[in-house]
DNA sequence: TGGCTTATGTGACAATTGTTCCAAACCAAC
DNA sequence: GTTGGTTTGGAACAATTGTCACATAAGCCA
């Protein structure tokens, strides 16, 4: 499993002896705001959704992880020494590998994991850019539609069964104000609405 | 100068022998965005101000970097051989010193570099974070305030020499709106208002 | 001084989002 | 079927921000 993102034997040895594998079910959360970090979650299969969540309880969605990414924020509080800043949810039954965060800089003398956590931190902070241009930058439709295809596009479904209050609390708005667009987007034939269900057209 | 912020004398050797130092004026732009990345600055003396800048020219002001800080952009930028995703500009008369891009990983052998960088991510991480709470969770009075704060304390001053418009620029927003809600500030007693000048009080 | 440019003030109105409240629809358990 | 909880629809209004048009003021320079 971790063969298909490491090649050096050595370091892949390393992971498979000091990290446990745990399977998480359709939206159990990974990580909770707040929680101290011990471990770092490396995806080996499915999706996990983050979600900043700050002390007043709410939130906005950042991105998804996918199968062979990492948590560029669990990385962060490791070496900060800290808490973690975001909510871990996962998207679809997902296994993640669990490795202890004292190792993470202990590894650091293997090239490939150093060049892993360097690109991890090249991606999600080209993700985080894109997040501040999305609420900066867009009204809530737009954003609402960006949340509706992100979570389609990790679910490999076009049928969300989710309720206008969870996308609300997401998007850190109000029920009624995701409820409105919606009607909107369906009679633009966007989407068809059902009870607990959002289908992308 | 590198050895108040690095302490191996092979490294800091390496660094004085590649790089240069250059000394910008102030509101002088030390990267702009879109252009490519050949050098890393790392900050000697003086204040640069990050402002997010996408491909129609609409900004977001980020944060700054202060002597011995880096631009993670600019190492993020390195990896992926990309161009510059913000725009740099130099808040005081500034010195930097321009660390060619292509040694960036090459130094990953001294593990003070290392940590500095992760550092550097880290610190980085954690203020975008910050920026994503501003915007999602503020309204412009706040983010305004938020804004000449952060300006005042990089210029070590509590007179801002800028227009209502740079700041309505820098925040993504109309000037009408900048100059109203400075105006309530003056009632308040926030701030001082003057042609060209804002005071903190 | 007078004319020009730039910066700011002001009012009116539109668009978007926040807030409140209640009705209607749906679903599950009894 | 009835009851009760949850989800969604919808109206009305407030607050914030966006947009436009134009007035006023301040500084610069011939």
């Amino acid at each position: 499993m971790t063969n298909s993102i490491f090649h050096d034997p050595k370091l892949i040895e390393e992971i498979n002896k000091n990290s446990r594998k745990k399977t998480f079910l359709k939206d159990e959360i990974v990580v909770s705001s707040g929680s101290e970090i011990i471990f770092v979650p490396l995806v080996i299969s499915g999706s996990i959704r983050i979600v900043r969540q700050d002390l007043d309880g709410r939130e906005v969605f950042l991105y998804h992880l996918n199968s062979g990414q990492t948590c560029a924020m669990s990385l962060n509080c490791c070496s900060v020494k800290g808490n973690s800043m975001i909510k871990a949810i996962s998207e679809t039954e997902s296994e993640i590998l669990q490795l202890p965060a004292n190792l993470i800089e202990e590894w650091f003398k293997y090239p490939e994991w150093r060049a892993f956590i360097n690109n991890t931190y090249a991606t999600r902070f080209t993700e985080l850019l894109q997040v501040i241009d999305m609420i900066a930058f867009n009204n809530m439709d737009k954003q609402l539609l960006n949340y509706l295809s992100k979570r389609a596009e990790a679910l490999n479904s076009k049928a969300l069964l989710i309720t206008h209050q969870q996308i609300a609390d997401e998007l850190h708005t109000q029920r009624e104000v995701i409820s409105r667009l919606l009607r909107t987007m369906e009679q633009k034939e966007l989407v068809k609405l059902g009870r607990n269900i959002i289908e992308l057209i």
